[in-house]
DNA sequence: CTGAAAGCGCTAACAA
DNA sequence: TTGTTAGCGCTTTCAG
C-alpha cells in the first residue's frame, strides 16, 4: 500500500509486492518481502535480517517488520532463499526397503539428527536396482540436495563415478564405498560374539542363516557376519561345515525354510545363528514346525535387537540403529558446514544381548534333555511349554495332531503362505 | 566460453555462465543454463525446452544441447526451476511415531505415489505435541512444500486455522478434520467385523484394549473401533461391562499389563479384542504369563494386519494401510493439479482374517476343555503345545518352575521389562 | 543499524 | 522452431 511512488511505468504485481498464486483453484495472492517491507517502512534487507534472526537489528525495528508479516500473513519462500543462498538445507536419504524394522530406525535417528539441524529429509526408497538407479540418477543429475545420505546400500562404481562428477556430499550408514564416510557396524565382531556366544555354551555345530549376496541390491553385512562366524569356529578349531551355511532371499519366511532344510539333516546344528532378527524369527518358526524346543533342542542367535526381538526374548547382537542414523547424518551435516569429518570410517559397537533362545548344548552323551539348571547352566529354561515336555519325555514330542495341519481351513485372504507361518506364542 | 562478446563491462561469474560454490572446503564452479547455451550455441529458453522435453525443439538442436549439458556437467537447480515456476513439487508427509509398522506401511504408500507423480517428499516425523507443533509451524510459517499430507495424527483447531491461512493444501489420512479430504478406514465397521467375529464363536465376555484417547496426539481410531465394539455388542443384547475395556498408552508392554489385568478378574474374558496388532502381541503374552491357552482358553483379535500378525497366526482386521498412504497421497497430487477431490471423505473397506489366535468360546458347562475340533470349531487346534495341555489335563497347568521366572539372571540390557516380556514361540 | 541494488538460475511469454 | 527478456522472492554486499 502507498509504496513504489517513485517508480515508472505500469506497476505490475511484483512492484505491489504479492504474487498471483493459482492453489486449488481459486486464485490467491502471497505477500511477498517487498510488500513487508513496504508496510513496515523499511528496506526488504532489514526484513531479510528480521526473518533471519540478525542481531543488526534494531528490536524497534523488529517489532514493526514482524507486526507487518503477521498483518499480511507473510510467508517466506525457502526455494527464493534457498536459491540465493546457493543451497537448498534439503538432503536427500536413501533407504533400501523402507518398511524394515532396522531400515526404519535408521531412518529416525537421521531424521531427528537433520530436523535438529535445520534441514529437510527428503526421502527415497528403494526396492529393487532400478530404483536404486532412477534414484541416484535423479540426484546427481539435478541439483536438488545439498547432500545424501545412503543407508544399507551399496553403491555400485557407476554411482559413485556420477556422484564423483556431480561433487554430491554423500555418507553412508551401514556400508561403505571407497573415499565416501561412513557409519559403519562392525558386523565381523557381531558375527565373532554371536558364534563365540553359542560355543561358550558348548555349541559344537552351529547353523548359519543370512541373506543371499545375489540380491540385486547387495547388502555386505550378511557377509561380513558370516566372515565373524567363520573366523570364531575357526579359533575353536572347528572347521566350518559349508552345509551348515544356508544363504537365501531376506524374509521371515524364506529363512524358515533355509532352518527347516537346515533341522531336517541327518546331523542337524544344535544352534544357529541368523544374520538378523527377521531371520531369526524364521528360525523360530522352523524350530517349532520341527518340534524342537528352544533353547533345549535348538539355541538361536539374531542380529539387530528390533523391537520383536525383545517381545520373543531372542538372544540376539544389538546393534545401535536409531544411533547409526543419527551419526550418519551427523557427519553429512558437518561436511557440510566444511567441518572436518574423520576418521573416515566411524565403527559402532556392538553387544550381545542373551535372552532366552540360547542356552547349553544339549548333552549328546544322553537322550534325556536337561531339566534344571545343571551342566552350567546360565539360563534355565523358563516355559511353560518346556515344563510339559520335560515331564512327558520326549516321546511326547511326535506330533501328534499333525494331520490338523493338513485340514487346517482355508483361511480368507491367508494365501499359501499361512501354513508354513507356524509359530505363535500359544 | 567464448560467449558474451557483445556485452558491456566487465565480465562477472554470471555472465561467464558459472557460479561459485562452497562445498567440502573447495571451491567448485557450478555451469549454469546460460553456459549449456553458449557451449551449444542456442538461447537459454531452448536449454530449458530441452530440459523439460518440451516437443517444439528440433532433433539437432536438441542433441546439441543435451551435448553441452554432459559436457560441462551441467545440473539444473531444482530450486531456481521452482522459483521461477511457482511451485516446489515437494510435499511435506506428517506421521505420529515414524516407527510403528502401521506407519511406515501407509507412509511407504505415500512416497510411492508421490515419488510417480514426480514430488518429493519430506517426511516430518511426531512423537509428541511439541514437534507436532514445530513441523506444523514451520510448514505454514515458511513456504516450503506445496502440500502437506498428514497421516493418523489429529490436527488440533489450531492448527486447521493456521492451515487456513497459510492456504496450504492439506490431505488427511486415517484421521480426519473439517472440510479437510481425508482417506480414511472404517474403524467403526472394524470395530463390528472384529467383535462379531467373536460373538460368532460364542464369546459373550469380550475385552477392549486400546490407546489411551488421553495421548498427547489424541489418536482417535481406538474410540471408533470402540464403539463399533460396543454396537457389536449391543445388537447381541450384551450389556457393556466397563470393566472389560481397558484403555492405556501404545505399546505391548502396557497392553500385556493391562490384558493381564483382565485376565486377572474371577469373571475374565473369553476373548478379547486389541485395538491393533501391537497391542494384540501385549495380550497374546498376557495370555502366555496367565497360562491361558489361546484359542481354546482365550480368543484374541487384532487389528491392522501387520507382518507379525501373520506370523503369530493372529487373527485380525486387515486395514489396507500402504494403500491407504497412496490413496491420500494420490488426493493431494489431485488438489494440486486443480482436478476434483470427491467425495471429501474416501472410505477404505476393512476385511477380517481369521488365523490361529481366535476359536468357539470355552464351554462354561464342562470344566475339561476341548480336546478336538468339537463345537462347531472353525479352527482346530495346531499347536503341540496345546496338545500337551490336551493330554495332561488342567491339573498341569499350574506353573511349576514359576521360581525359575523370579530367580532368571539379570540379562545384560534387557532391563527390568525383561521378565514381564515372556511370550515366545519356543 | 539501515537502504539500495545486484544477483541467485531458471521458466515462460513474446517476438521473430 | 528459436532467442530475448522479464520476472520468481530472497540474500547479501556495499554505502551511508
Amino acid at each position: 500500500m502507498g509504496c513504489g511512488g517513485t517508480l515508472q511505468g505500469p506497476l505490475t504485481e511484483a512492484d505491489r509486492g504479492v504474487v498471483d498464486v493459482h492453489e486449488r483453484g481459486q486464485r490467491v495472492e502471497r505477500a511477498t518481502i517487498a510488500a513487508v517491507a513496504a508496510a513496515a517502512g523499511v528496506g526488504v534487507g532489514t526484513v531479510s535480517r528480521v526473518l533471519n534472526d540478525s542481531p543488526a537489528v534494531s528490536p524497534a525495528t523488529r517489532e514493526r517488520v514482524r507486526a507487518a508479516i503477521t498483518a499480511l500473513g507473510y510467508r517466506p519462500s525457502r526455494l527464493a532463499a534457498g536459491l540465493s543462498r546457493g543451497n537448498t538445507r534439503t538432503i536427500a536419504i536413501l533407504v533400501p526397503f523402507l518398511t524394515r524394522p532396522s531400515v526404519v530406525a535408521r531412518l529416525a535417528g537421521a531424521i531427528a539428527e537433520l530436523d535438529a539441524a535445520g534441514y529437510d529429509t527428503v526421502v527415497c526408497n528403494v526396492e529393487n536396482a532400478s530404483q536404486r538407479d532412477h534414484h541416484l540418477i535423479a540426484l546427481t543429475e539435478r541439483h536438488r540436495a545439498d547432500g545424501i545420505l545412503c543407508i544399507s546400500l551399496a553403491l555400485p562404481r557407476v554411482h559413485l563415478e556420477r556422484l564423483d562428477r556431480a561433487e554430491v556430499p554423500i555418507v553412508t550408514v551401514d556400508t561403505r564405498a571407497p573415499r565416501i564416510p561412513s557409519t559403519e557396524i562392525d558386523d565381523f565382531a557381531g558375527g565373532v560374539l554371536a558364534t563365540a556366544h553359542l560355543l561358550h555354551l558348548g555349541h559344537q555345530r552351529i547353523g548359519f542363516i543370512g541373506d543371499d549376496r545375489g540380491s540385486q541390491l547387495g547388502f555386505t553385512s550378511t557377509r561380513r557376519r558370516l566372515r565373524g562366524y567363520r573366523q570364531a569356529l575357526a579359533t575353536q578349531g572347528i572347521s566350518l561345515d559349508p552345509e551348515l551355511v544356508r544363504l537365501g532371499p531376506h524374509g521371515t519366511e524364506a529363512a524358515e525354510s533355509q532352518a527347516s532344510a537346515l533341522l531336517g539333516r541327518a546331523t542337524s546344528p544344535t544352534a544357529i545363528f541368523a544374520a538378523s532378527d527377521t531371520q531369526a524369527l524364521g528360525v523360530l518358526a522352523a524350530a517349532e514346525q520341527a518340534r524342537r524346543a528352544v533353547p533345549e533342542e535348538l539355541s538361536v542367535v539374531g542380529y539387530d535387537d528390533i523391537e520383536a526381538a525383545a517381545q520373543l526374548r531372542l538372544t540376539t547382537v544389538r546393534q545401535p540403529l536409531h544411533e547409526s542414523g543419527a551419526r550418519g547424518a551427523r557427519r553429512l551435516v558437518n561436511i557440510l558446514h566444511n567441518q572436518p569429518v574423520r576418521p573416515l570410517r566411524e565403527i559402532l559397537a556392538l553387544e550381545l544381548v542373551p535372552r532366552s533362545s540360547t542356552g547349553p548344548a544339549p548333552d549328546r552323551t544322553r537322550s534325556v534333555r536337561p531339566t534344571g539348571p545343571s551342566l552350567g547352566m546360565t539360563k534355565p529354561p523358563l516355559r511353560g511349554h518346556d515344563v510339559d515336555l520335560a515331564r512327558s519325555g520326549p516321546e511326547h514330542r511326535p506330533a501328534r495332531n499333525r494331520p490338523a495341519l493338513a485340514t487346517e481351513p482355508a483361511l480368507s485372504g491367508a494365501g499359501p503362505g499361512a501354513v508354513s507361518r507356524r509359530f505363535a506364542p500359544y
